[in-house]
DNA sequence: CTGAAAGCGCTTACAG
DNA sequence: CTGAAAGCGCTTACAG
């Protein structure tokens, strides 16, 4: 029970050491004479010693701490990233303090002043509102960041994202190779490049087959947007025969609008396409057809830019893209001859 | 662009004064004179300069960091309870370091060791599969600790939890008075008091109807384990017209698996009820008359009651039981002359 | 109100 | 390999 503060010249006393052999037993690198190792790890369990963080991220400018800031938890994608960045950091040596970020783009400053005043090696945005400003500053403070599934057009960004517009192709083309003929897109925020990518991969893939969307309709990944949306493209004389929804989260929202306010089923009357695959999509009650970003390989192209930018290492690229494969499932009508890879 | 690190001293240079006094215009409670404010300010702001957060925790012995330990982040409730543990610790001054725990109590060990080498004021455990080992390791380190919606009967651990017993004596109540006959329990990890309680409250709620549990399963919190108990169930002879479920995060699995397994109406062949009330309860495809755990009043209690501990003031009560209203939705028949609160 | 001094608990050259 | 010394960037008594 040490209320007493144990500190490491309390280790050397009773080790009968100097205070730096203490610390360089715990220093991973450092040499030390087994038999001093020995004595000082005795006399550390002893006293029930543990090195002070903070005073070694002190004086070695290193906090071992990386900021995550992150606005949609209800995006069950979020968490499931967050439980899988944080594992991962761990693994190599770091912890996530977290910053919610408010859902309003003007009130994302003072994160960023609280960020940079918790000494945090690199941060990782995982958020959508944010503005240029906001990256242009911490580039300003030459404090590494990663935006985690949000592109910016600045190549000078180090970004990973799923490869958007390819996957809103796929979803383009799988529709239609479907056979539907009004397929509709309730899209996410347009003002991000996520949004904008899955759109325009989207229509061009319509293209492909001659088509083009029925309505699309920005949706900003919120979900009440996507119910209004949805009834918004029933509410004509004609309506759609399918929809491709910007993200899972807006999806789960536009099946439920569907079934339980349209009374129309899913896939008989319309299919429905998401994109994340999220844990949610799989589940019977959805039975999502989505185009998956996987949050695995995001986590550790993440991961393994950031440290490899705190580290001063050079990266190969700083943009990095990861394919979205489609995941066939029950809400969409799949095409008689569709291969396995979107063919 | 401050590529070195402006401290400060730097400051204190520009601005003609010493560094103490820079550190007391940066110090909330400090005195100094209206004109060196401002030429402190000035000279602040124009070298780009930003209290060195470590440094200051290092001396005053307090990190402002509050660590969270979280194992679930896959029942919507923690997300939503994270959120706004960290607003609310940020509103306060805090920060949240996360450290998820894996679900099995053997691995927690090395989690505790983390997080007592990160110097952090005071520890929050939001997970459910915890050991007394393990608070009486914290316990003996003498730091303070809250377990929010995880009680343990020792009263000397402060504790956040809902009035689980209660809730599921109103569960009981409300489906008997239902008319239900054959009321089934799937319920939260027996090892865990918040499951027991819910469990106990529920048969002692059934039997002022002086009815008896149709069958309970422990389903341990998790999904897949609440749709196995729900097949089973429902595979005998004689089966529920009714269950209460251990928390939203199952009830949605078994709605499911009434509905796409098993070909039931919900409500009108089962009734089912669950525990927590997170923001999914109320979305229309569920549609679940569930007790609310009110996540807001439950984070406010833990930051206030996590907070006075670290402050070393007096706390009235370490145990906090915050009421479960039962919410009305489409899940669960509603007895005729239902009044409001469980009457 | 302000400055000179000491010190928080470590790490890291520097000698030996 | 080990110790004496310096110092990371602050806060906080202590004088004045």
């Amino acid at each position: 029970m040490p209320q007493i503060k144990i500190t490491a010249l309390d280790v050397a006393r009773r080790a009968g050491v100097s205070q730096p052999t203490v610390s360089r037993v715990f220093t991973p690198g450092a040499k030390v004479s087994p038999s001093l190792i020995d004595k000082v790890k005795t006399a550390a369990r002893e006293l029930g010693y543990r090195p002070n963080t903070l005073a070694r991220s002190l004086i070695t400018g290193r906090s071992k701490t990386i900021g995550l800031v992150v606005a949609y938890l209800n995006n069950p994608f979020y968490p499931e990233a967050l439980e899988k960045l944080s594992v991962s950091l761990n693994d190599r040596g770091y912890h996530i303090m977290v910053f919610i970020a408010a859902n309003l783009a003007e009130e994302i400053d003072p994160v960023i002043d609280d960020l940079l005043d918790h000494q945090v090696d690199g941060i990782i945005l995982a958020s959508v509102s944010m503005s240029n400003e906001l990256t242009d500053r911490l580039s300003d403070e030459g404090i590494p960041f990663v935006l985690f599934n949000r592109g910016q057009q600045n190549p000078k960004l180090a970004q990973v994202t799923a490869a958007n517009f390819e996957g809103g192709h796929k979803a383009g083309r799988f529709l239609a190779a479907g056979g539907h003929k009004r397929i509709a897109h309730i899209s996410g925020w347009q003002k991000s490049l996520n949004g904008r990518d899955r759109q325009a991969g989207f229509i061009a893939g319509l293209e492909t087959f001659d088509q083009q969307p029925f309505k699309c309709i920005d949706s900003h990944y919120r979900r009440e947007m996507a119910i209004d949306a949805t009834h918004q493209l029933f509410s004509g004389d004609t309506v759609p025969d399918a929809i491709f929804v910007g993200n899972d989260h807006m999806a789960f929202a536009v099946i439920e609008t569907l079934r339980c306010d349209l009374g129309l089923r899913v896939p008989d009357d319309v299919s429905v396409v998401g994109y994340d695959d999220v844990q949610m999509a799989a589940w019977k009650i959805y039975d999502l057809t989505t185009l998956r970003q996987p949050a695995n390989r995001m986590v550790d192209a993440t991961v393994d830019l950031l440290l490899a930018m705190i580290d001063g290492d050079s990266v190969s690229s700083l943009k990095i893209e990861i394919d979205s494969p489609l995941i066939l499932r029950g809400s969409a009508r799949i095409p008689d001859n569709w291969s396995k890879e979107g063919g």
